[in-house]
DNA sequence: GCCAAGTATATGAGAGTTCAAGTAAATTGA
DNA sequence: TCAATTTACTTGAACTCTCATATACTTGGC
């Protein structure tokens, strides 16, 4: 009963695995070495450093860095140990809490972005055209919408 | 001096770093669920089913299932746990170790095997256009040709 | 107002990955 | 021929991630 790829769809779903993996290891390599953070850690900051006042609830802290709940509680409590992000309890759910990024952590995304966005151009946008680009989009775009939620 | 991503490639990125998130999630929560391996271990097997007499070099093997030497070490370790592969030392090279694929790790991922294509028609192929999975092949094809090496 | 059910988050154990270092054998070249 | 280098692979420690469970608070009926 399986429907089993056939050889087009062997090639594409192989080449999709590699270079993805090979996109998200050249990140996570640069970000460890040039910023000594993985790169769901850099998500996590950014997502942070564009809320209005750098504060965020929990969940929603978790659902724009596409990190689970738990993975989160774990990188904030490191990124806590280094001074990155402070803890508020908040005040009208007492259950939540407030991840706040300081200004310390600030200062760590500003330096580690130049050489992230480069990393990023380099592995991803700069071999494409721009109609690569699109095409792209619009694909990622799509998976989203069928797997999302 | 940075050339930052103007809003479009915002959110291609961003759409790119969630759509290949969202399938390496489904790819791994289906085979933990099911077959109980991570998708690194079953990429692993497949490239030992698929080689003659299905046995090959480690050093190989780490090549064609995508994973670092050390990584693989560590794989093959549980692998040969659970007695799914076997490793003989290489009689023209002793430093060499071939990973072998055992009667019951065939068995293992033949059982595994349908979910398996199951899961990657529903997170990718199902959601997309013919043109848009050429186009994907070419994507994916390009990035592999700048980054691999 | 109270209790059951639901929500927000944390925590701990187990498993996989990475990085650096270690061992052993092959190759180079003086 | 033998020391120096390189190659093949393994190992251990540190770290991250996942999954199941625990804790604390809130909310919706009755």
């Amino acid at each position: 009963m399986t429907r089993w790829l056939d050889a087009d769809e062997q090639r594409t779903w192989r080449n999709f695995l590699t270079a993805t993996q090979l996109v998200n290891e050249a990140l996570d390599r640069q970000l460890q070495r040039d910023a000594a953070m993985p790169h769901a850690y850099y998500m996590i900051l950014v997502a942070l450093s564009e809320a209005p006042e750098r504060r965020m609830r929990m969940s929603e802290l978790a659902a724009r860095a596409q990190s689970s709940q738990s993975r989160l509680s774990h990188a904030v409590a490191r990124l806590e140990e280094r001074g990155w992000v402070r803890r508020d309890r908040c005040p009208e759910d007492r259950r939540g809490n407030i991840a706040v990024l300081t200004d310390d952590g600030f200062a760590a995304i500003a330096a580690a972005a130049p050489g992230h966005v480069a990393e990023v151009r380099r592995s991803l946008f700069d071999a494409l055209t721009p109609d690569q680009v699109r095409a792209l989009d619009e694909i990622c775009a799509t998976v989203r919408n069928t797997l999302e939620r």
